[in-house]
DNA sequence: GCCAACGTTGGC
DNA sequence: GCCAACGTTGGC
């Protein structure tokens, strides 16, 4: 079992989203790194929601992996933001999972006080000029995160 | 293969 | 809106 952190702008996709379609795709990661990471992603793994670009940025919540790395279609579909006019048909350039809500923190655990956090220090999200939207975790960074988002400060 | 120009991310 | 820190692109 996995440990993730997947980020989405809340204007674009939240975990309130989530909430209502109860399993959607994660798609649109246009980065190899973080695509790769997709890809190692197993059914059952477990990812805390980050809201990215928001006021203020954090972790919203809980969700699962339940479909591992397929192809993802918006890399050839002409209308998406995600098109990739490059991407060969028989050999695609960008995946997606699907995902399933698990919970949305009673605490919003927000970017600042991951910071702080004396646990959280060497995560990599912190770390200066991390830009990636998919990244693995520890257990422990996980279980920080959760515990944090669920009993509050 | 180098690297300058350009685009994107994302916190502030 | 600003800008640091990247990643990507394309000319050479």
């Amino acid at each position: 079992m996995n440990y993730w952190l997947m980020k989405s702008e809340p204007h674009v996709f939240s975990i309130d989203d989530l909430r209502k379609l109860g399993v959607d795709g994660w798609d649109g990661v246009r980065n190899y790194q973080a695509r790769n990471y997709l890809r190692q992603m197993a059914t059952g793994d477990c990812s805390i929601f980050y809201h990215s670009n928001a006021r203020p940025p954090g972790a919203s919540g809980l969700c699962r992996v339940v479909r591992e790395a397929y192809p993802d279609a918006t890399q050839w579909d002409k209308h998406s933001p995600y098109v990739d006019p490059k991407s060969p048909r028989d050999k695609p350039r960008w995946f997606q999972v699907d995902v399933a809500f698990v919970e949305i923190f009673p605490h919003f655990v927000p970017l600042d006080a991951i910071k702080k956090a004396q646990a959280l220090q060497d995560m990599p999200l912190v770390k200066r000029g991390n830009r990636l939207s998919v990244m693995p975790l520890s257990p422990k960074h996980f279980r920080v995160i959760r515990d944090m988002g669920r009993k509050g400060p």
